[in-house]
DNA sequence: CAACGGTTCAACCGGTTAGTTGACAACTCC
DNA sequence: GGAGTTGTCAACTAACCGGTTGAACCGTTG
């Protein structure tokens, strides 16, 4: 075992310190010196475990998805909790929020979508489709219809921009994550 | 009046430029040349009319925020309309929305929310209190947070990425904003 | 211990980019 | 028609940035 050279260890220093770089300024306003700064690395490592500065982003955002996908299993009955978890989530890690929105501003345009997320789609969308023919979930939303609402009603606050907070006085965060299960529920009346 | 020299003309040409360009790429991504040449203007011009790609990046959202702001007045006795007439905006010219995510994202980081917007916000917001006590709007969520569920909703399939329609059959565009609408109506009932 | 292979790093490179300059062209007004 | 003003543009520059290079460094293995 090797402690001053590492080179999992220095990895994960350099996937940590480039999501919060990409999460911050995006793909095109990340600097690569930035993140080895931050990783306590040197920048050739990057493209040595790398390869790119976008093969970087697709390894931070796989490994985020990856993490969401598993943590966060959905709920078919108990939609508005699932949807309250996620925004709880959303919350605590802003980050991955807005590498989310990164992603798809930046990165999916002219690029074929993610097996990944497509497959967890699918499965999320399956079993709400099983469980509306089961009578568990109300029908007047297409399965997929019903998952896209659900899951965008969970970003609500993740979405919000600070003029809102300066045009109200906005919820604390239990207010929040109650709102989006109550708005769930309403959905799904 | 002069056709070849045209100040106006030629702010116009790139304004709209600008817009093209900072919808695809965001500010950092976006290309000073390239707004300069699908104006069919120069490079010095921008910098003459606009002082930094960062001042043409506001005169673009701001722009864009008078004329939303103006064109679609709030109509709290037809909110499910009010959104559904939003959700058809952000389809009709996606730029609208993308621009709006990349002011979030990587404007208004670090910057004084824009009072344009606050009190744009702040006038819809008194309008949705002032039904509230009317009894023309439901009362189970504060003035606030409805606007910032309606306003979150009818953004719901510009906010959905390619995964989505590869995972699903995605819905027409008049399906797309009925959705919106009765997503809308449930959450007042 | 010597050869080896993975790890780390400072310095470097070439292309790109935001922003500048200074001159020229067209229009206005006297 | 010429002086002054405004609009246009090609060429320039200084800095920046993604990516490369080559050598030093260190633990392992035989």
């Amino acid at each position: 075992m090797n402690i001053l050279r590492d080179s999992d260890a220095t990895r994960a220093r350099l996937l940590a310190a480039a999501a919060d770089e990409f999460a911050a300024h995006g793909i095109a306003g990340a600097r690569v010196d930035r993140i080895a700064i931050a990783a306590n690395a040197n920048k050739a490592q990057i493209y040595h475990y790398f390869g790119s500065k976008e093969a970087l982003f697709e390894a931070v955002f796989d490994t985020l998805v990856a993490k969401v996908v598993q943590d966060i299993p959905i709920d078919v009955h108990d939609l508005p909790g699932y949807a309250a978890t996620l925004a709880d989530g959303y919350d605590s890690h802003p980050e991955v929020a807005r590498l989310a929105t990164w992603y798809r501003l930046e990165y999916a345009t002219n690029r074929s979508p993610s097996p990944q997320i497509v497959s967890s789609l699918r499965e999320k969308v399956d079993s709400i489709a099983r469980a509306q023919t089961e009578g568990v979930l109300p029908t007047h939303y297409a399965p997929g219809t019903l998952l896209a609402l659900i899951l965008h009603v969970a970003a609500l606050w993740a979405a919000t921009g600070p003029e809102f907070s300066a045009a109200i006085r906005p919820p604390a965060r239990q207010q929040r994550r109650d709102i989006v299960a109550d708005a769930v529920r309403r959905i799904l009346t």
